[in-house]
DNA sequence: TAGTGGTCTAGACCACTTG
DNA sequence: AAGTGGTCTAGACCACTAC
């Protein structure tokens, strides 16, 4: 096997994997090359392809059974999420087998909500970032997601930002900051006004409400999000290896 | 330091440095000794240290700064549950501040539905087992779960099945059966009239329905369940590290 | 009994942050 | 420059499963 140095070695093994399995040349349910067969192939220790297996089993994709072998989980294709990509939105309307795309609605800045000052740690009358972007599945939209940032971590003119960008982009652009951890509420609630009319529902439907805080390696909270989630078009289905 | 050789060193060590965050000898935002003294100071090798700081670290309870060092997360007392324990409702409810119990409500014998007979791949017709059970926030009921297992998997008399164990405990002590993953679905939902009477709602109200299917590790479905949570009362709030 | 995954070790080197 | 976590290796032994 080639390994290019420019990624971790660990990375291009799972990449190398995912691959094998996505293309069916690891069929789901057989059972795949054991851990000793790998490592000799790709020229890596065991232990490598050890902590590559490993992850591949926390989100579901393999199934290891000591003294037998290492199996691919047939049931994958059930699942639109694990827990690594539940907020790339994009993401999971794709694996709900819609097109996804972003409408930014509102990039503005404004005084924080004393909610809002509490949950980020801010002086009271503070500024902070508004964005507000819609999900579209196809043509329709399903996911309206609000988004505040304390104003004082933006480090460019909001002229320029790019609302079309991953939360975690956002950041790492015009902020200069990484993600983490995250904090997620998951609530059910019914369709505000708002955004009822936002996401074509009627005023009484119900929808997933997502409350969601960012935090950076200091435990300082970079973001607070609102995202109402229509969970009658898109499925909101998680994997999970059972320790 | 003392290790029994009943548990895997692994586990010792993990269970040794969560008690030490708990009790704050490692205190919330502060920095814990590094992977050096802990390995010296236990007798074991940096490697199962670092298998253990990695697992806490996934779980939000601590953050690893790559030159710096490891720190305890100051944000943990706000969440109740992270993806290795969701499932484990009597512990989402003490997180919660309450104290659980359960009550089972029905343990029968009955024909599956369609829509069961379909998801746990079982012959029109067959039986399976009914599990309804309630767990109570103090006294106060908030969450109803719905179960039911292939009558084939169960190899004791339904008589003989403790209503208030875990499903985990359910399958291991009744069917011999290990649970290998997990998919959940989470919807919002209208709490229907019975629901509603149960968990002493509105008829009207949204409440928080989680569709879960446990499988074994030859994919085999064993469990259907659908569980209602009253996120009026109880906070479903994940922690995730953010890779 | 042979082969699999599970656990653990000891040590090397690198990338990064802080003083 | 010193110390931290991040990556990787080579090898040992164990627990378990299938044949």
């Amino acid at each position: 096997m080639r390994l290019i140095q420019s990624k971790s070695i660990a990375d291009q093994v799972e990449e190398l994997l995912r691959g094998r399995i996505r293309e069916g040349l690891y069929a789901p349910g057989s059972r795949m090359p054991s851990e000793s067969e790998l490592s000799d192939e790709m020229g890596v220790s065991r232990a490598t392809v050890r902590t590559v297996l490993a992850k591949l089993a926390v989100n579901g994709l393999i199934l290891r059974k000591q003294g037998d072998g290492t199996y691919v989980n047939a049931m994958m294709q059930k699942v639109s999420a694990n827990l690594g990509n539940v907020w790339d939105f994009s993401y999971l309307i794709e694996s709900n087998g819609f097109a996804p795309s972003i409408q930014p609605v509102v990039t503005e800045s404004r005084i924080a909500t004393e909610k809002e000052a509490l949950a980020l740690a801010l002086e009271p009358g503070e500024k902070l970032l508004s964005l507000i972007r819609l999900f579209y599945a196809d043509t329709r939209p399903v996911i309206l997601a609000r988004n505040v940032i304390p104003l004082s971590l933006v480090c460019v003119p909001i002229e320029q930002i790019d609302g079309r960008l991953h939360i975690r982009d956002i950041l790492q652009n015009y902020c200069k900051k990484e993600i983490a951890f995250v904090i997620t509420d998951i609530h059910s609630a019914r369709a505000g006004a708002d955004v009822a009319a936002t996401l074509s529902k009627q005023p009484n439907d119900t929808i997933l409400e997502l409350e969601v805080s960012f935090f950076s390696d200091d435990s300082t909270p970079l973001v607070l999000g609102s995202n109402y989630f229509d969970d009658a078009v898109l499925r909101l289905s998680l994997v999970q290896a059972w320790t």
